[in-house]
Formats: structure tokens, sequence, C-alpha cells
RNA sequence: GCGCCCGUAGCUCAGCCGGAUAGAGCGGCGGCCUUCUAAGCCGAUGGUCACAGGUUCGAAUCCUGUCGGGCGCGCCA
């Protein structure tokens, strides 16, 4: 069940019983323990609005409040709040309930699922990933994850960047340096140096960059070969970028490149010309929304326009992101898209979005931006190193690998050095995933290796350890978990905290897949560990007599499952042993 | 010129659907390992929430302005 919702059902009822008016209940978490476990605000708002007494009014609610089984007392304090107790008997029964709900730990799916395309990571073909890859892709997959547990039908999109300027240079490229050889070994690499060849080549021989204009032409038009050898360059890119995502494990359910939608893109500009969303302008076609009626405001001051089709006749990514929208909605009838993408391009989806409102489509698009990577000077982090070597995100997990397992082979952890190893890459990339999605998106990140692989305090490794605790304990009980079923008993504070964090999990879950914030979900797990540990430290579970040692084993295997949910749906792994 | 974001403890950051003495991690200080994993636990310390006004019973949170930092804006994606 959902607490906070359950709570605030309660309380405006209780308003409504107790005062005869409709007013929200303005339910908040207490921010110290010692005023409860929630309290009620609405009383004070709806006394000022009668013109009464607050502390009276808030009185006669918590009396009804009172009376409820879930609420053990109900007092009133300060100048009308209203602190609630959550009746530990009561408690228990819900953690029971959760207890045999082994497929979803207690966490309600949504009430209307929707179909909602996540567009994520999105890395150009024939260009090794590097770091800049690594907050979409992330990101993108812990969102999908939680959208789909909470009852979503979610399609996994990756719009790679397979289609465009670099491809008549490749395609000259690879007939004059190209080797077949380096191709199969390892494509990206190859098509990378000869890229740089050709690029180098095109700067400064006309000849040269006019004969990589003409087989792009061709490739466009449709010609045989050229296409060919770019369906091999996107092949051969696919499975090299599939080697990340393996290590990463991300899927995706569709990788729908900007290829993709090629044929529909004369169709676009010719729809927004017919509608008169789009008119020509020194050659190129634009949308000016200061032009056009019932454009928000703050576009229409824009002046520079929207454009969909270049002078020379080329379409843009613009037009691509229209022809995207428009497939998603009739290919999938999608009821949402959200883009995980740099919000430094929040400007572009605002254009975006405003031409698909005008074109009528209903579809809900939302840009789920993301702050920049800094490095430690706190400026955009480099894609090259200090020796102008590419950092590509392959070898910046084999360095998060390299460095989880080293801290594990150092003391005070000196870990036997087979475990370390068989640990380095769920522990390594589950720290990076970790500390990345712990953080509110929107900020920027700053990029640093002993923040990053960092074992203490609020990081994936101490996340996964408690989970490994957990299943330790279990593991010992010889206790079969199936036959756990509650009830669960609460007589030390320690138990309590532990469940009252426990009922906070499908809140968590919920509004981390409303707002697209993995960072709440983060934010539960740290509570959860801490409280774990507290409870660890004071109520012993093997050594105590039954009924109290099953309750404790309860208690530590929804943990367990709770911790090992959340990190799921992080993306990142929950090891059974540390 | 237009638009967007940010300024919270020494550092990195939560909190910003308005609610009680502003939280966490890291670092530093002091304790705790014959007891289910010390990757831990307990305690103390640490902040004019950039600044100035305003709205409100109540503002880190909402509004206005100022200062400081960052970012985006015609034929790249």
């Amino acid at each position: 069940m959902r607490i906070e919702p359950f709570l605030d059902a309660i309380a405006a009822a209780a308003i409504h019983d107790a005062l005869d008016v409709e007013a929200p209940a303005i339910l908040r978490p207490t921010s110290d323990a010692t005023h409860g476990d929630y309290q009620v605000n609405g009383v004070l708002g709806l006394a000022k609005r009668l013109k009464q007494n607050p502390r009276e009014l808030a009185a006669k609610v918590a009396e009804r409040l009172a009376a409820h089984e879930a609420i053990a007392s109900a007092e009133v304090a300060g100048p009308g709040f209203v602190n609630l107790r959550l009746d530990d008997a009561w408690l228990g029964r819900v953690l029971g309930d959760a207890l045999v709900d082994r497929d979803r730990d207690g966490v309600p799916a949504v009430e209307t699922p929707e179909t909602i395309v996540v567009d994520f990571s999105s890395p150009n073909i024939a260009k090794q990933m590097h770091v800049g890859h690594l907050r979409s892709t992330i990101l993108g997959d812990a969102i999908s994850r939680t959208l789909r547990f909470v009852g979503h039908e979610v399609i996994g999109d990756n719009h790679l960047g397979d289609w465009g300027t670099q491809f008549g240079l490749l395609i000259v490229g690879m007939r004059e340096w190209g080797s077949d050889e380096a191709l199969a070994q390892d494509p990206i690499v190859e098509l990378e140096r000869v890229y740089k060849l050709a690029s180098a080549r095109a700067g400064e021989d006309e000849a040269f960059a006019a004969s990589a204009r003409a087989e792009l032409a061709k490739l466009q038009a449709g010609d045989g070969e050229n296409h060919a050898l770019w369906q091999r360059f996107v092949d051969v890119s696919k499975s090299s970028l599939n080697l990340v995502y393996d290590r990463l494990g991300v899927t995706f359910d569709e990788w729908l490149g900007e290829s993709a939608y090629n044929d529909r893109l004369a169709g676009v500009v010719e729809l927004l010309r017919e509608k008169g969303i789009a008119r020509e302008d020194e050659g190129a076609i634009c949308v000016f929304f200061g032009e056009l009626e019932g454009v928000d405001p703050k576009l229409a001051k824009q002046k520079v326009p929207f454009i969909v089709q270049k002078g020379d006749g080329a379409f843009l990514y613009s037009t691509t992101d229209i022809a995207t929208v428009l497939y998603r909605r009739d290919r999938w009838e999608a009821d949402r898209a959200i883009y995980v993408v740099d919000k430094r391009q929040a400007g572009h989806f605002a254009q975006l979005f405003e031409v698909m409102r005008l074109l009528g489509v209903e579809m809900k698009l939302e840009h789920v931006g993301f702050g920049m990577v800094l490095g430690d000077d706190g400026k955009p982090k480099k894609t090259r190193d200090a020796s102008g070597k590419v950092e590509t995100l392959a070898s910046l997990l084999d360095e998060a690998e390299v460095r989880a397992e080293a801290k594990m082979l150092e003391e005070p952890l000196a870990l036997d050095p087979e475990v370390a190893r068989s640990l380095r890459a769920s522990v390594g990339i589950g720290a990076v995933k970790y500390a990345d999605l712990m953080q509110n998106r929107t900020s920027d990140y700053t990029f640093a290796w002993d923040k990053l692989i960092a074992f203490t305090g609020n990081a994936g490794p101490y996340i996964q350890y408690m989970h490994a605790r957990c299943c330790s304990v279990l593991r010992k009980s010889e206790q079969d978990r199936d036959a756990l079923t509650g009830p669960i008993t609460l007589e030390h504070d320690a138990e309590r905290a532990l469940a009252r964090q426990l009922l906070k999990l499908a809140d968590a879950i919920h509004a981390a897949a409303e707002a697209s914030n993995p960072h709440y979900i983060a934010g539960h797990l740290y509570e959860l560990a801490a409280r774990v540990s507290v409870f660890w430290e004071h109520c012993p579970i093997l050594d105590v007599a039954a009924p109290l040692r099953e309750s404790r084993l309860a208690l530590a295997d929804l943990s367990r499952r709770q911790l090992a949910r959340g990190l799921n749906l992080l993306g990142i792994d929950a090891p059974d042993r540390m």
C-alpha cells in the first residue's frame, strides 16, 4: 500500500466528519520523530478560512483520527498541527501482507496504465560511447525499469544517431584506408580511425570533400552499394555498443535510429507547410513561432526559427524528431514519450513539443533533462584525457572495476582475492551507477573517482552490503522463507523505526516513477539500509526464541527484498554475499 | 538581445506540492569488535539557506529586484 495517500484520505475524511467542511489534509511525514510519524497540517489554513481557533478545530480532527485502527495516537501540537503515531499492531499486519506478496512486495500498480516510450542513451553510430552518454543511459534505464514496475507498458527506444553527413566521409574513407580485418576485430575503433583521417583530408582537399558529399547523396538516394556499406557500419557498431550495454545491464525494446524515419521527412515538411505552420525563409523551411496563433508567449518571443529543412534541401534532427513522435503515436498508440536528454537541449524540445501541439498531437511529451558531467575543475568533463586520448565509457567502466577490486583487497576489507574478483563488476559498476542515481538528475554532476568508488556512507556498495548481510542471516537461520507470513511484532525502537521505513517503499517508487526521479528510490534505500544496520546492532535474530525470531527474520526478509527490489529498479546488482 | 538553470555545513549534495529547533554523506574530533559481516554503530562539532524587499498565522521553499556562477538560442545533433 501507499502510506501517504492512505493517511491523507483518512485525514481528509476526519476533517470532513469532524468539521463538516471540505479541506485538504496536507499530510506530511514529520521532520522530527519526537513529533510522531506523520502530521496533518491542513487544519491551520482551514482555521484561518473559518476564522476559528486552530487548536480547537485540530482537537476535533484529532479525536476522529485517533479512532482509526491505523493510528495509535493523534495529538494537537504547536499552533494546530495534528501529530499522528502509527499503530504498531496495524503496521505489523500491513508488513505481513507485503511479506506474502512476493511479486510486488506490497507495491500497488498504477490505476491507469499508459504506453510510454522512453527515449534514452542514443549514441552516434561509428563512435565509441564516452562519459557524455553515461547519464542518459543510466537514468533512462532506471526510469524505464521503474515505470514498467509500476504497471506501465514501456518501450525503451535507443534513438541512434545513425544518419548524417559523417557517412559520406566514412564511405570514401573506408575505400581509401579501411581494413575489413580491423573492422571485424574492433569495429568502432576502426571506424573512428578512418573517420578521423577522412575528416582531416576533407578539410584540406576539396575534391575529397566533394566526393564525400557525392557518396552521401548517393546513399540518401538509395544507392545499393553505399547502403550496404552503411548497413555494415551500423551492424558492427551495434555489436560494439552492445558490449557496453551488456556490462551496464541495459537493454532496449527498440533500436530505431534516425535512419528509420528517412522516408517520412519530406512528408513532415509538406504537412507543416500545408497546415501553415512552416514557411520558406532564405531558402530554408522554418517555423516562426512569433507568427503563429496561440503559441506559448515565451516561444513566440524567440526570434530564432525552428528549421525543418535546410536551404540545400537536407533535413535536420528537428524533422526527424517530428517524424519520430508521429511514428510513436501511430505505431504504438503511445500515451507518452519521455526524452532522457541533456538539459541543455531544453530549448529544442520546447520548440519540438510546441510544433507537435500545433499539429494536434495529444501525446504527452516530456523532456527529462539532466545536468552535465563536470570534471574536478568544475568544467564539463572532457572526453579526452591529458594526452589527448579519448576516454571511452568502456575504459571508464574498466577503471571502476579495477578501483573497486583494489579497494576490496585493501584494509579494512581485505577480501579473499577470489571473492573480490567475482564482485568487481557488480560493485564497481554499481557504485558508478548509484553515485549518479542518488543525486537529483537536474544538478550538474561532479565526476570524482573517490566519490564514485566510495564504500562508506551513502554509496552503492553500502546498500549492496546491507543486502548481503540480510541474505547471510536468512541463510544461517535455515528458515523456510515461504513460511514467514507474519505477524510481525514491533517492540524495540529499532524494529519500529525499520518497520516505518519499510512502509515507505511504495511511495518512494511511485514518486520516482511520477517525477522520473530515480534518486527518490536511492534515498529510500539508503534510509532503509541505515535502519537495517541499527536494527542489526540492537536486535539479535538467530539467538532469540520463537515467535520473536520469526518476526525478526520476517523484517530481515522484507528488508532484503526491498533492497534487492530498489537496486534492481536502479539497474544495480544485489549480490548475495560480500 | 531573448530564454533557461543554479547559489544550503570545510567539500559533495538532499530538502524547494510553504509548516515546528534546516538534513545526509565525506573530511575532522571522541567512543564501540570473545556476540548473526566494524563496508558498521553511538556521540559531539559544524550553516546570516547569496543579498534585499514582498505575500503569509508560518518562507530555504512562492513573487519582485540585486549580485555571483553556468547554459541555450538559422541552416550541427
